[in-house]
Formats: structure tokens, sequence, C-alpha cells
DNA sequence: CTTGACTCTATACCTAGGTATAGGGTGCAT
DNA sequence: ATGCACCCTATACCTAGGTATAGAGTCAAG
């Protein structure tokens, strides 16, 4: 698989896939005769990986460190168990945070009554998390 | 509260406080005879919610929509609806991807057997969300 | 055998989200 | 009345995470 169908499958920009793999969390592909990058099937999920870690706030320098666990041949057992306790906590963290900001946005849609003309809407004033 | 008694209680920067109040993510304090901004107790819990709010991987676009939401005298029932039960579904997503890699990483501390010096850690391949 | 759609590297540019600095005022303690 | 810690605005600068552009090679289709 060639650059331009990776990023199209993955819905991300062909430079974003090259800034990946200059800053390491995209492993270097195989070249072809021509020197273009050919990708196996399974490049697909790293991209998405990071993606996703993006999406729940974790940033390049973390993913990272979760790639680099894999990568790593000579690492102590205790380095990553140390490391992935530490990204378990932060992700429990993240869902008590999403948890409670679903239950306040969950209450303003019981509560708000607004629409009717009657009273600016108070619902949120709770927000907080 | 002046705001270096806010930035230090919420753990921010003083000129971040700032930068949150011109792009809007704050209301504009009462200011004391001095000029000096004058916050409430209150001021602090939507610091909190901002941080907190990005720390799970919304924008501050994205967080001031929610805020907008609690400031609009005139909005209708239907957008404040549409606008929370969207921001209620992006929640879900999230928890959604944080439970899966949570579970990844949970695997990882079970099988993972390195540091006996025998093999690479392979536990981490399986890796994905 | 050329045209169009792809690829390459290198470099420049962009947006988001801050952070620092310059130049100046406030206010209390000595 | 002066020093020190705070505040003000305005502006410049910084990092992260991309995105675009220039200049050149590749390759299949007509």
């Amino acid at each position: 698989m060639q650059i331009g169908e990776m990023a199209e499958r993955v819905g991300v920009n062909i430079q974003t896939i090259r800034f990946y793999e200059r800053r390491e969390l995209l492993r270097k592909p195989d070249r072809l005769p021509s020197g273009y990058r050919d990708y196996p099937e399974d490049a697909l999920r790293w991209v998405r990986f990071i993606k996703s870690s993006q999406e729940v706030g974790f940033t390049l320098k973390e993913i990272k460190e979760l790639i680099r666990l894999r990568e790593e041949q000579r690492h102590s057992g205790a380095e990553v168990r140390a490391i992935a306790e530490a990204k378990i906590r932060s992700i429990d963290e993240k869902v008590g945070l999403l948890k409670s900001m679903r239950e306040e946005l969950n209450a303003l849609l019981q509560n708000c009554r607004c629409g009717d003309g009657q009273a600016p809407c108070s619902a949120l004033v709770a927000l907080d998390i």
C-alpha cells in the first residue's frame, strides 16, 4: 500500500503520515524500487491508534512512549509495568472526568425547559466537574 | 480574589487566565478601584472546568461552546438540546476509546513476562483500539 | 513519448494554546 | 519616600501538531 492510499483510508493528510514517521511514531516502511514507501495492511492500525489516542487527550510524546514499549527489545519488566500502570491511572482519571461531564450534560437535558419564552436557561449554571 | 491567587490556586499561569478572558472563556470580572481584576470564589470552578475539559481532549473552541450555552439568554431549547446531545455522544466515544486502551494495557500487565532475559516483549504488539 | 496522477525530500508556513517581556501603575511596609 | 510584590496593557515569542509548496523523479494510459 502506498502512502496516498494509507492517508486516504485513515482519513489523514499524506504529510501527516510522513510527519509521524519523522517523529518516530511510525516505523519506517519498506521502499519500492522507485523509493516509494510501501506499507503493510497492519500500518493502518498504528495510524488509527495514534489518532484515537489524541482524541482522548494524549500528546504525541505520550503516545510515542506507549509505542516505544513495543519496539524496545531490552527493557526491564519493571519499566514496562511502571509506564503501563501510569497510563492506566491517567486513563482512569480521564474516564472519571468524562463521566462527570456526561452526568452534568444529562442533567441539563432533563432540566432545561427553555424555549417556552419564559426564563433564561439556568441548567448549565451547575455544570461543574 | 486577585488574579495571582486565582492562578496559584488552580495551578495555571497568570497569563493563561488573561488569555482565557480575551478568548471569552472566562467572564470579565469586576475591577477594584485600582483596575485590578477581582474574582469571586466561583471563578475557580470555571478555570478548573476548562482545564479538565482540555484534559479529555476538548479544544478551547468546543469548551467555549459549552460555556456559551450557559451565558446565552435567548436560545431555543432545541439548540441547547442538540449541542448537549452531540457533546454527550462525543463523550461516550471518548470513554469507549479509553476503555479499550485500558483493557489492552491491562492485558500487557498480565502477559508481559519480560525482564527474565529470555524474549523481547511482545505484549504490546496487540495494542489496538 | 508525453501527459497526468502519483511519489520523493526539503523547507516554509500555519493554527492552537499558551508564556514571556517591556513599560508602567498600585499599595503596603519600612 | 522608597522598596518590593503585586497588578495593568500590549506585544513578542514559544511549542505542538500539523499543512503547503517547490523542485524533482516514477509510472501507467493513450
